[in-house]
DNA sequence: TGACAGAGTCACCAGGTGGTGACAATGTCC
DNA sequence: GGACATTGTCACCACCTGGTGACTCTGTCA
C-alpha cells in the first residue's frame, strides 16, 4: 500500500461525498466507507477518531452550501428592487439547490435525524438566511397586512420540498418533475407569487 | 397466550402503528415490530407474509390521509370563491397534516425510498389532490400570466416541507416552528400568497 | 376420549454492523 | 546497521438483523 496518511485520509473523506451522493445517508457506516474508499476501517478509527467526527470533519469542509452570490446569480448591486431581489434569490434556491445532490441529501437527512451535526449544519443555513434578508434593499418588515419574510420562507420551503421530493416522484399535483417544463411553471409560479404579493401586481 | 389470531394480527398491525409513530420508518423492521407488539416475530411471517406485505396491509387499512371534507374544514358549498376554495384548502392541509404525526413520518419516508407502496401511497394523494382541484369552482386554468396550478403546489409544498422540518428544527428563517403564533404567520401567508396571486389585491 | 389443525414458543441460521487488539510492513533518524 | 514510530492488514468480538424449522400447547369436533 501506499502509506501515506494524508492521501488516505483525503480518499476517506472522499468516499464519504461519493456516498452520500449515491446512496444517502441511509447507507452510511463504517464499513461502507471503508469498502468505497478501499481502505481498511480501522484507518477510520485511527485518523478521525469514529464517524461522527468524520462527518463532522467531512460537514467542515463545506463547499455544498451556495454562497449568497452564486445564490443572487448577478451582482447584488444590480437587484435594487426588493421585488427583483426576492425572485432572483428564490430562482437562485432552486437552482443551486437542484445542481447539488449531496447537499440535497443532506437536508433529506436533516429532516429525520436530528443531532449536534445537523444542528450545526441548520444553523449555519439559517444565518445565511437571514443575512440574506438583511440584504434585501429596503428590508422586508412586516405590515399589517403582508409579511414577506414568513412568504418567502413559505416559497422557498415548497422549491426545497419539491427539489427533494424529485429524486422519488415524477409528479406533484399534475406537475411533471422530471421535466424543465415543470421546474419552469415553478420558477415562474413562484416568481408570480412574490411580485403579486409584494406588490400587488401579478406578473 | 391468548391464542386469538385475529386479535394478535390487530396487536401487529397496531404496532406497526406505533412504531412508526415514535420511531418513523428508520425502526421499522420484524423484530422491532415483533418486540412492540409483544408476538413472536414467526407469526408476522405467518399471517402475512413478510414485512412488505404487512406494511401493505397496514396502508390498506387507511385512515392517515385527509379526507376532502377535512381538509376543506367547511361546506364545499360555502367556498364559492376560487380564492377562497383555495385558501381554505391550503389551510386545511397544514392543519391536518400537523395533526398528523404518522401521515408526516410517511411523507418522510417517501422522501428518501421509493418502491411499489410509496408509489401507491404517492398515487392516491396525487389523484386526491388532482380531483380537489377539479373541485375549484370556475377551475384553475392557467392563462398567459398566471398558473394557479403550480402556486397552489408550491404553496402547499412549502407547507409540507416545514410541518415535516418542525420536528427536527426549531426555527425556520426566523419563524419559530415550535410556537403557534410562527404557524399562524405562516397560515396568513399562504393565504395572502394565494389571495394577491389570484385576485391582484394582498390580504 | 382421542385425533387434529391452528396458535404460539424456542432455538437456530447466515450475514451484516460497529468496534478493537495484535501483528506485519515501511519509512526515518541516530 | 539498528531502534522506533507510523501505516496498513487481518482476525476477531458482541450484537443485531431477517428468516426458518421444529417443537409444544390448546381448543374443537367426531
Amino acid at each position: 500500500m501506499e502509506r501515506d496518511s494524508e492521501k488516505t485520509r483525503t480518499r476517506i473523506l472522499e468516499a464519504v461525498g461519493g456516498l452520500l451522493a449515491r446512496k444517502g445517508f441511509a447507507g452510511m457506516g463504517v464499513n461502507a466507507i471503508a469498502r468505497a474508499s478501499g481502505v481498511d476501517k480501522v484507518l477510520i478509527y485511527r485518523y478521525f477518531g469514529g464517524l461522527r467526527e468524520l462527518l463532522r470533519e467531512y460537514a467542515a469542509r463545506g463547499g455544498f452550501w451556495p454562497t449568497i452570490a452564486e445564490l443572487a446569480g448577478k451582482p447584488l448591486a444590480a437587484l435594487g428592487d426588493p421585488v427583483d431581489f426576492a425572485a432572483a434569490l428564490l430562482a437562485g434556491h432552486l437552482r443551486e439547490l437542484r445542481r447539488r445532490p449531496i447537499t440535497q441529501e443532506i437536508m433529506r437527512w436533516e429532516l429525520h435525524e436530528r443531532n449536534e451535526l445537523t444542528d450545526e449544519l441548520a444553523r449555519f443555513r439559517e444565518q445565511q438566511g437571514i443575512e440574506i434578508l438583511g440584504l434585501a434593499p429596503g428590508g422586508f418588515e412586516a405590515d399589517g397586512t403582508r409579511d414577506p419574510v414568513a412568504a418567502a420562507a413559505l416559497i422557498q420551503a415548497g422549491l426545497t420540498y419539491l427539489v427533494l421530493r424529485a429524486k422519488t416522484a415524477d409528479v406533484y399535483l399534475g406537475i411533471d418533475l422530471r421535466d424543465e417544463a415543470g421546474w419552469g411553471r415553478l420558477t415562474r409560479a413562484a416568481e408570480g407569487l412574490v411580485r403579486a404579493y409584494l406588490k400587488g401586481v401579478p406578473s
